[in-house]
RNA sequence: GCGCCCAUAGCACAACUGGAUAGUGCACCGCCCUUCUAAGGCGGGGGUUUCAGGUUCGAAUCCUGAUGGGCGCACCA
């Protein structure tokens, strides 16, 4: 309809080049919106206003210029010039209604679009790493990655999602040692717990299931344990750092573990306590209604020498250089703030160095688009990464880093802080047990990713109606009853399956004429409006866009539901409105996909 | 100190990317259940869009500066 809109302004443009009132090489920008005050319209365009320049006469005048031209419609009932110069199209209420067969006919796919046809998205998110459970405010990045993802996809893009697995590097060396030393606790040794070490529940879980699977085979002296290690640090009763390390001193004990156990033993307690965080992320995940293609591992670019290969390209650039000891890439010559470290005087490369080779791999694959959602601390490093992408000959366009800020969860009206090392946190499966998967989604993703965002715990909880999300959930909820008393009622219309959504009236066959109330006019024009608001949502990857227009729709349908009666005797106006009840559901449907959350057939 | 992000009603947030009288929910006030679920609807009050300049037909939106908040500035990940 909007197109239908913006096509006939193209003529009129055309017209007005043949009559040289505007160059013949002129390639306006038209922009067709939606009104918003009813009073305007349907649609509304600036067009003349933009033109004025151009055409060297007063807006209103170059309006009337356009009107002039504008090719006969059956469709576009009356236009008019509003305002400072806007052009409002008034849309014929008949093919208002075409929407609703629309609807129907499409389903599930009704608001597609071919947008990012041919082009292939990777969209890599989460990625915490795989040291505890996953926290809430992991959660965010989840809910906007699966449903940013849901997005592209509808809009036509080939998409895949991905979470980088960190499963290499010192974070993971701390993990599995502080695993190590709760095993050797476990199995009655006495010694005091590095206070830099993780102290999370779950490593007592795995520490158990070390000593069930390989009894003692582990267990050394606390004397070679804690031999040549640095001393811990010591805090005074103010938390001030009174003496000690806790840094070299977690160090010295990783470089026992690795002596005293050999390469393949500590592999296996390295492994065992990875793969069960892991297995618990995954499932942690898949209960959040989010799904990955790949998880990708980051011991698989060091073993496959991707990193080798990134780190010659870069060589080959001529951006790789020697500085006391350690390889540096040159970022700064694509405008990074200082040059970066990529190995490590003691010939450890660093965790950059295995995200360029990790870009570069994304490249290789293939991708048209690389999307990287981020948390907001995060926003640092896209310069280095964007010049590393850069020097290797790749477009940095090609990488969009999308930056998610922290959520601030709040209970009883006060901030819950939190903190990862000590194992204080709310973990996302609380949250998905406290407050259920689908207001969980729903809070996340109503907000502006770059939005700070406050979690109040006790409204995303309660079943009331502060809570959007049921908001929208009892509209889909109220059509799914209507069809359930019509059937009692034995109206003759044949909704068996309520996952196909009309069967039993064919597309485009059910006569609309007896919609005429206000709010059955409205709630067509917010059909209309579903494929527009999904491809701009799209492209602008804002999933909130795809929330606040369902609260449109379902507000929509409860005004109309407070309005008339659905199961009425009159068989034109009841199928009618059945028609366009179900439409509403369908747009509920496709919508609530979008964003992760489910549409209830009863509440 | 330098850099990035943010600032909209009492609260939490929108505003089609520069358009018409800045909207929605909560909270507050008044109505509507003998009607398909009142987890709903209808109506009302509430704003110098943090402040000060600038750009133009037109600014919450763009530019400059100030103020307040978040984050970042490792041979950590």
């Amino acid at each position: 309809m909007k197109q239908l809109v913006a096509d006939s302004l193209v003529k009129a443009i055309n017209q007005l080049k043949l009559e040289a009132v505007l160059a013949a090489d002129f390639e306006p920008n038209i922009v067709v919106e939606n009104a918003k005050d009813k009073a305007h319209g349907d649609f509304a365009t600036n067009l003349a206003m933009m033109l004025t320049k151009l055409v060297g006469k007063p807006p209103r005048d170059v309006a009337q210029l356009i009107i002039d031209r504008l090719p006969e419609s059956d469709v576009i009932t009356k236009v008019a010039i509003a305002g400072p110069g806007f052009i409002n199209f008034f849309i014929d209420e008949a093919a208002k209604y075409q929407v609703v067969h629309e609807v129907a006919k499409q389903g599930n796919q009704f608001g597609e679009s071919t947008l990012g046809a041919g082009q292939s998205v990777l969209v890599e998110f989460v990625s915490a790493n795989p040291t505890g459970p996953l926290h809430v405010g992991h959660g965010r990045g989840a809910a906007y990655g699966a449903s940013l993802s849901n997005l592209l996809k509808v809009a036509g893009y080939t998409v895949s999602n991905e979470y980088y697995v960190n499963d290499a590097g010192r974070q993971m060396d701390i993990l599995a040692t502080s695993t190590w030393l709760r095993y050797l606790s476990e199995s009655g040794q006495s010694f005091p717990f590095p206070s830099n070490g993780y102290k999370g529940d779950y490593i007592f879980d795995v520490a158990k299931g070390l000593i069930q699977q390989h009894g003692d085979k582990f267990v050394f002296e606390i004397a070679e344990v804690f031999a040549n290690v640095a001393a811990d640090e010591v805090k005074d009763d103010q938390g001030e750092v009174i003496s000690g390390d806790k840094e070299k001193h977690i160090d010295g004990l990783i470089v026992n573990a690795k002596q005293l156990l050999g390469e393949a033993n500590y592999r296996v307690i390295f492994d065992e306590v990875l793969n069960l965080i892991l297995s618990d992320i995954k499932e942690d995940l898949s209960g959040f209604n989010v799904e990955f293609d790949t998880w990708f591992s980051e011991r698989s670019l060091m073993d496959s020498g991707v990193i080798d290969a990134a780190l010659e390209k870069l060589q080959a650039a001529g951006k790789i250089y020697e500085k006391s000891g350690a390889l540096w890439f040159k970022s700064t010559d694509y405008g990074d703030e200082k040059d970066r470290v990529v190995v490590r005087d003691n010939g450890l490369k660093t965790y950059f160095a295995s995200d360029i080779a990790y870009h570069l791999n994304k490249l290789e694959r293939g991708f048209d688009t690389l999307i990287d959602v981020w948390g907001s601390d995060h926003h640092g490093y896209i310069p280095r990464v964007e010049a590393a992408m850069t020097a290797m000959g790749a477009d940095p366009k090609a990488l969009e880093v999308l930056l998610v800020q922290f959520a601030i969860l709040y209970r009883s009206g006060k901030k819950l802080s939190m903190s990862t090392r000590s194992g204080q946190f709310v973990t996302l499966r609380e949250l998905r047990e406290e407050v259920g998967v689908d207001a969980a989604r729903f809070f996340y993703v109503q907000r502006k990713s770059e939005q700070h965002m406050d979690f109040d715990l006790d409204l995303a909880k309660s079943r009331s109606n502060e809570n959007p999300v049921y908001y929208i959930q009892y509209a889909h909820a109220r059509i799914c009853r209507v069809f359930e008393q019509a059937k009692q009622k034995g109206f003759a219309v044949d909704f068996e399956s309520q996952k196909s959504t009309l069967k039993g009236i064919k597309p485009g066959v059910v006569p609309l004429s007896s919609l005429t109330l206000e709010q059955e006019s409205l709630l067509a024009t917010l059909l209309g409006k579903y494929p527009d608001v999904v491809s701009r949502a799209a492209q602008a990857h804002e999933p909130h866009q795809i929330a606040y227009y369902l609260k449109d729709l379902a507000h929509g349908l409860h005004s109309y539901y407070n309005a008339c009666q659905f199961v009425v005797e009159d068989e034109a106006v009841r199928s009618a409105r059945f028609a366009l009840i179900a439409a509403v559901r369908q747009v509920l449907r496709n919508g609530l996909a979008i964003i992760g959350v489910s549409a209830p057939e009863s509440m």
